[in-house]
DNA sequence: TTCCAATTGTACCAATCGATAAAGACTGAT
DNA sequence: ATCAGTCTTTATCGATTGGTACAATTGGAA
């Protein structure tokens, strides 16, 4: 019965989709187990922590992956308009135009976060001040590139709060062109 | 037993603060009775449709507070400048800086919005609308206050998430600020 | 005072919750 | 062939879930 094929890392892509769309408490195991296609025993045997280890992989996955998909080529870019171009191309893919909410954002705002504030914080600090070294080195004065990030970062989920609640994939596109034309501009200025 | 006190509108506040912080599922009854002080007899007695009625209610009554304190005014401001900043103010109070989460935006996100999706999209669309009126009459032109007061939604919303999730309030004051800025140059180049 | 409708407390329901335990099935290495 | 270790199934636990039923109690109208 065993598949040997199964490791923790499988199971974490369904359990994400079940958190983000139910939430911390909505995600009952027989949804996890569902999403997953593991029974109760094979979650317990990846996860004995349960469902808080569970929701604690899931969030250092999802940090993980944006940390290595867009906060560090972010940091490395060499031509700052490319760098933000990358990083819009995947946040617009990552975000399915707007469809798809952001786990982190979205446990930041309820009782979820109190486990997890540390995590959650850090991911947002991150891509702020990855954003904001970016422009730093193109050329950008500090205290504007500091604002100018947080307001890239915070008009990001905004755009996906509102895209998704109006069922608008074109209002998250544009305002993601938005925002870019905001940091061009910034750049362009320096 | 009986108060005679309580009315189904006194239950609100209480019952919007749990599923605010919790979310639907995460809301028992048992945090509800305790955050109502209601028994689950009295509970069922205002509310026969249970927890699903408990949310439309509270749904109706938050975007019934914003018809009243902030759409409707802005509409009828005399002067958009004073519109503008009565809704900030407003704004401002109401997140408390940013550390209350909006309660339309986060069920937005997830799976709870499918009874509600019209109310939620409803809500967003009421708000931008508004804005958009506001600076029409400003003399902004007509795609170009569309599109401002999308990103004046999208920005608050997403400076809730933000600033909650960096337990920063002075970021939400300054995101706010900055919204302001940018419809009071609308304004000022019409 | 009597009575009625509104409100509440209590007990209870089946279903599901997260979690545990133990036995079984499979693997690779010896 | 055997063994240790990995993974899975199944059954089950006590607690809690949302929801119901009903009697007790109340304030106000008659």
């Amino acid at each position: 019965m065993a598949r040997m094929i199964a490791e923790r890392a499988d199971a974490l892509p369904g359990l994400a989709e079940v958190f983000r769309e139910y939430g911390y408490a909505g995600a009952s195991l027989s949804l996890i187990g569902t999403a997953t296609g593991l029974g109760r025993g094979s979650l317990y045997h990846f996860f004995p922590g349960g469902k808080q280890e569970m929701a604690a992989a899931v969030l250092a996955d999802v940090a993980g992956w944006f940390d290595a998909a867009i906060f560090t080529p972010l940091e490395q870019a060499d031509d700052p308009r490319a760098g933000i171009d990358a990083m819009m191309v995947e946040v617009d893919r990552y975000f399915r135009s707007g469809q798809r909410a952001c786990l982190i954002g979205a446990w930041g705002l309820g009782a979820t976060r109190d486990p997890f504030a540390d995590s959650i914080a850090g991911y947002f600090r991150r891509w702020i001040a990855a954003l904001q070294t970016l422009l730093a080195r193109g050329g950008v004065a500090e205290d504007h590139a500091a604002t100018l990030a947080q307001d890239v970062v915070s008009g990001i989920q905004g755009a996906v709060v509102l895209s998704r609640a109006l069922n608008d994939t074109s209002l998250f596109r544009a305002t993601l062109g938005r925002l870019t034309a905001r940091l061009y501009t910034a750049l362009a200025a320096a």
